[in-house]
Formats: C-alpha cells, sequence, structure tokens
DNA sequence: CACCAAAGGGTAATCGTTTACCCATAGTCA
DNA sequence: TGACTATGGGTAAACGATTACCCTTTGGTG
C-alpha cells in the first residue's frame, strides 16, 4: 500500500491523456467526456493519487493553510476553540496551523511573516489584541476580542460572544441573591471583551436601583489562577465592603474560589462568585458562570473565513448568545 | 513596506549575478567571492527576501514541517508540552503543525495522510497509542507514551519521564505518611505510562513492607474532571477499606479532590491524594504531585526530531527525572 | 611553453501542478 | 458547400527554488 506518491503526469500515462485532462477531472471544471472521466478517476482511486499540495499551491501562490493566532494554547477557552475550527476547517481540506503567541506581540509579528512565507489562505486571529502589522492576510476573522484598530472605516470580520449580555446576566444573578456590594473583576480594560462584560455588568445594577458607585472595578495582568487569588485576597481584606464577585473568566474565578475556601470564607453564603466562559473545570468545581459556546465559536469562525476565501458574502459581525449555568456559588 | 515578494531571480538580477550564485550565497555553500556574497546579502537585506517556502519544498520534496499529534490539545499537560515545542523548533526554522486526534486513531491516520502530502520533515508523537500505520514517517519522536508496537527489533526514538519513580515517590510519600490502604487510578491498562507508574508505585509499597495486596488499582476509560470524580466515589463507598489515592493524572485527582470536598471527607486528614504532572491547577488547588518537566519534554523531543532530520546521531531513549511536590493533599 | 587545477560563477533542467492556447473533428445552418 | 461553433483534449509555459554541469580565468609547475 501507498508504494511512492505518483505523479499527476504518471497518472496520465495510465489513463492514456495528458495531465491537463487529469488536471480538469479532479477539478470538476474544464471539458471531458464521461468515458474519459470514468478512467481518469478509476486511475486516481486505484492509485490512490492526490495531487502534491506543495505544488499546487506554488502554482497558485496559494497554500491551503489557515494561520491561527492564539495568545495561549494552554487556557481551556482557547484550547477548545481551536479544536473545533481545526476539525472544521479539515473537512473543507485545509489545515489549520496553530500559532501560540504568549500574548507577545513580536512573536505575533514573527509567526505572520512565516505564515505569509507559506503563502497562507487565511488567517482566524483568537483573542488578539491588535491588528497584525503590515502584512495584509489575505481573508482574516477575528474571534472573541474586537480588534484595536478597527473602525467603521476599516471594518473586519469579527465572530464574538454577547459579552455585553453576560456582564448582565451576571448582575442579575447576583442582585437576585440579594447582593448590594459586587465587585467585578476583569482582565485588561483595553480589551473589548472585558469592556463589554464590565459595561453589561454595571448596567443591570443601575437597571435594578443598585448605584454603579457600590461596584468595584479591579484588573489583574494576566488570566492565571494566581492572578484570580490575588486579587480576590485584595478584594476581602480592602475597607469596601463586598459581599459578591465577577470574574470575567473562570480561570480567575476558580483561583478566587481556592482562596475564599482557604480563607473559610464561605461560597456562596458569605460571598456569591460568578465566572464567565464554562471552562471544563467549571462543571466539577462547582461554579456558576456565563457559558461561551466554544464550539461554535470556533466553528462559526471557520465557516467564515472559508467563506471569504472562496469570494462569497459573510457577515461582519457575528454574535453567538451566552448563557447563565447555575452551579452554586451563588 | 514589504510591498510584494520578490523572488530569487529579482534579487539575481538586482545583484547582478545569477539565481545559482544568490542561492549559493544564502546555503553558503557553493563557491564565490566575497564581495559577490557581500552585494547578494546587501540586495537580501534590502529587499527583505526570503526564499519561498513552497518552492523549495517542492524541489527538495521536503517541507520544513514538522506534524505534532496530540491526544487532546485542551488538557494542559499537553498543550504545555506543545508550546514548548513549537517554539524550540521555530528557533530552527521549522514549522509545528499541531494535530489533535481527539484519542481517536482513524482521525490521527488522516492527518498522517495530510501531513505527507504536505511531505513534513518530522513528526512528534506526543501521548499516542498506536505507531502511525503505513506511512513511513521521516523523522519520527515519540512523546510521553510508548508506542505500543515498538520493540528491540523496532526500536523507536523516545522522550518521557521516569514514570516508574514517580509512581515510586508518590508510594514512598503515602507511606511516610503512614497510609497502609493505598489505591492506584490509572487511564488505560495498556499504555506505557500508566503501567511504569503502576509499578513503581506497587514496589515502593512491597520494598516497605506493605502487601500489594492491599493496594486497590482500578482504572478510567477517560482522563477528565468527571472520571476522577466518579472514579473517587466508587473507591470511597467500597467495602475494601481506601485511606490514600495516587491518581496517575492531576485531572483526575482534581476531581477526585472535588469529590471529596463535597463529601466532606476532610484531605489530608481522613485521605491523602496524590496526583501527577504537576498542571498549573494543581498549585492553587494545593495538590501535592509529581511533577513532570513539561517544558524540557517538549524542547527535548524537538531537539531529537532536528538533530534526526539532519541525520546526526540522537539517544534512542531519553528519560527525564520527575520530582515530588509537597502541597498539602497528603 | 604546455598542462593542470582551483576558484568563481553562469545555464538550464527539474520538482508537480495549472491553464492559456491551440488543434481536430463533427454537427449546424444559410 | 462553406463557414461556424461546440466538444474534447493535447502542448507547453509558467510558479520559485536547487543543483548537476559546463565554462572562463588565473596561477602554478614541470
Amino acid at each position: 500500500m501507498a508504494e511512492k506518491q505518483l505523479s499527476i503526469k504518471e497518472i496520465a500515462e495510465l489513463a492514456g491523456t495528458s495531465t491537463a485532462t487529469v488536471s480538469r477531472v479532479i477539478h470538476g471544471n474544464g471539458r471531458f467526456s464521461k468515458e474519459t472521466e470514468a478512467r481518469v478517476l478509476k486511475v486516481i482511486e486505484e492509485n490512490d493519487y492526490r495531487p502534491n499540495a506543495l505544488a499546487q499551491a506554488l502554482r497558485q501562490d496559494r497554500a491551503k493553510l489557515i494561520g491561527v493566532m492564539v495568545p495561549d494554547i494552554t487556557q481551556s477557552f482557547f484550547a477548545e476553540i481551536f479544536r473545533s475550527i481545526q476539525s472544521r476547517l479539515y473537512d473543507q481540506g485545509y489545515i489549520a496551523v496553530l500559532c501560540d503567541s504568549n500574548e507577545n506581540e513580536a512573536l505575533e509579528d514573527l509567526y505572520m511573516r512565516e505564515l505569509r512565507n507559506m503563502r497562507f489562505s487565511g488567517l482566524i486571529y483568537v483573542g488578539g489584541k491588535h491588528q497584525p502589522t503590515g502584512i495584509e492576510a489575505p481573508a482574516t476573522v477575528y474571534v472573541d476580542r474586537y480588534p484595536a484598530g478597527a473602525s467603521p472605516e476599516s471594518p473586519v470580520y469579527y465572530v464574538g460572544s454577547d459579552n455585553f449580555r453576560g456582564g448582565w446576566l451576571a448582575a442579575e444573578r447576583l442582585i437576585a441573591a440579594g447582593r448590594k456590594h459586587p465587585a467585578v473583576v476583569i482582565f485588561d480594560r483595553q480589551l473589548s471583551t472585558q469592556q463589554q462584560r464590565r459595561k453589561g455588568f454595571c448596567s443591570a445594577l443601575r437597571e435594578h436601583g443598585v448605584s454603579p458607585e457600590a461596584c468595584q472595578v479591579v484588573n489583574v495582568d494576566e488570566v492565571s489562577y494566581r492572578q484570580g487569588r490575588k486579587i480576590t485576597e485584595k478584594l476581602c481584606s480592602g475597607t469596601v465592603p463586598c459581599d459578591s464577585i465577577f470574574y470575567s473568566s473562570d480561570i480567575l474565578a476558580l483561583g478566587g474560589l481556592q482562596l475564599l475556601r482557604e480563607k473559610k470564607i464561605s461560597v456562596p453564603e458569605d460571598i456569591s462568585v460568578i465566572g464567565m466562559d464554562d471552562i471544563p473545570l467549571s462543571t466539577i468545581m462547582g461554579l456558576t458562570t456565563v457559558r461561551q459556546q466554544m464550539k461554535e465559536l470556533g466553528q462559526l469562525a471557520a465557516e467564515t473565513v472559508l467563506k471569504l476565501i472562496h469570494g462569497e458574502e459573510a457577515p461582519r459581525k457575528q454574535i453567538l448568545d451566552v448563557r447563565l449555568v447555575e452551579r452554586g456559588s451563588v
């Protein structure tokens, strides 16, 4: 089996035609008779022939590669999205090339150069801060974070969750639990996702007659369990009263949960905790959270980038719904 | 900046030489004078020229791509390893292509076909069960799990942790804590890593005068928090006494920890718990565990595959040390 | 002076596709 | 009948690099 990959020339010879005809049959475009087609297909089948991807790409100056840029693949939120992207792209004959930039813009640019040198046909930019420099990516879709540089004049394709609603749902839930002194923990004030969550949260408070002034907004400079702990400790020992916390990421919330546990501060009696994302771990830890549809985000992103590549129309902005998942930490 | 990628022909023209000379200068092999070299390098520099990866690969029938096959990238153990592989390979001008097989052998084979069609030059097979079929991978390194099909006659290159010692350390620690009725939770009895951990664990018990019969060995059919919970519940409610558990993965252990907490079974007073891997989450959860050097595993794997590609000698089997990390769950 | 080797560098074939042209045959229509 | 037009399919030029050959010049050696 699979002795040696044949070339199109050899296939043509075996089928008694020219390479042009073989190529036409493969792509179903050109002109050929039913009989010729059958003959060629048979030979292809028998020899398990597949066109050399490199030659194809060289000729067309486009490889069937799609870059997927993520800030940190060890975060299950991104990993989950990547999986779904990869699987969707694979179905369409495209390879997803994961680039973990480690939240590092310089590294991002280096990866972009590499992708470009490979003549990639599209880019899915997950959780990125800036628009990649200089290099005009062929087809680009932003996922999760809306790029800072985007504006009505330079629109982008975006797939994300309804972050505003996420914040809103979290606030509503805390209010329903009778909480009066909430706090919000966000990652980076510049990020669109974080901003939206905060805004949604504060709007809901206002709506329900809770003064937003009663709400502390603090931020951390990294999404990690450690930072979740740290900020929670600060909130607990601060002078401002605090009876509930909305973390803009489950990772932060879980770190916080752990600290509260150690401090013997009982959840949800003394403090209510609510997260966002709903990573697998949250189920087991009993964290109430706002669920993002990770799988769907990835799928939609993949589909959108493929549409762009094929020159089809695609919506500029696709927002998926979020949902409150009750687990007992509120 | 970066208007349009120039071709070697254009570079040659600008430098007043032939493409052959440019190519020679780039690869530093052929024959050329100092002056020519300087002239060519200057033009390359000025135009930010980089050889078209596709053309290069087509010509040499080898692309600078290395497949990295993992069973589940959402597990931070694998994600961490991938990161380190990717970064090391990138330094040497190679691109890591992550393939998440979802523990699915059929899918693995499909990815292998794709990789082959792209003329990949190497494969790092992380946590894989079987040796990829048919397709003779150019240079292959196995990480973590030792492939089932390997034997002295068909040796493979392997990078892994000292799993036997990992089990041993865990057992020693439990014995030191005065535990008499340990249990071991492993994933798949067929996997070399799991076997070794169990063997190491049991050997240490024997060594310290604890009869291995007193030790329950149970297994789960998936590495997940959920399975960790489930098996722990079973262990607690069984008729066999059980005062300590060694989980062959932190993910399982954390699931167990959570269940014990809910059941108000106090850790470490009533039951000691010890995991393996030391994923980031374990720090925060206070899980005592046996640490694998993930970063180093990835790095070593990347270096080894590069050596193989370059036709250099490389050790067949590289085993990294593990270390007990005390955190209070024992 | 004849011969040879080494240094420096150019020519062109090649890798496996795609595709713009070109050509032959047969059928249609005025 | 002659002019056209499908229809089916072949030829060969790209795509951008690498590299086996070949050529020229220079200098050394007998």
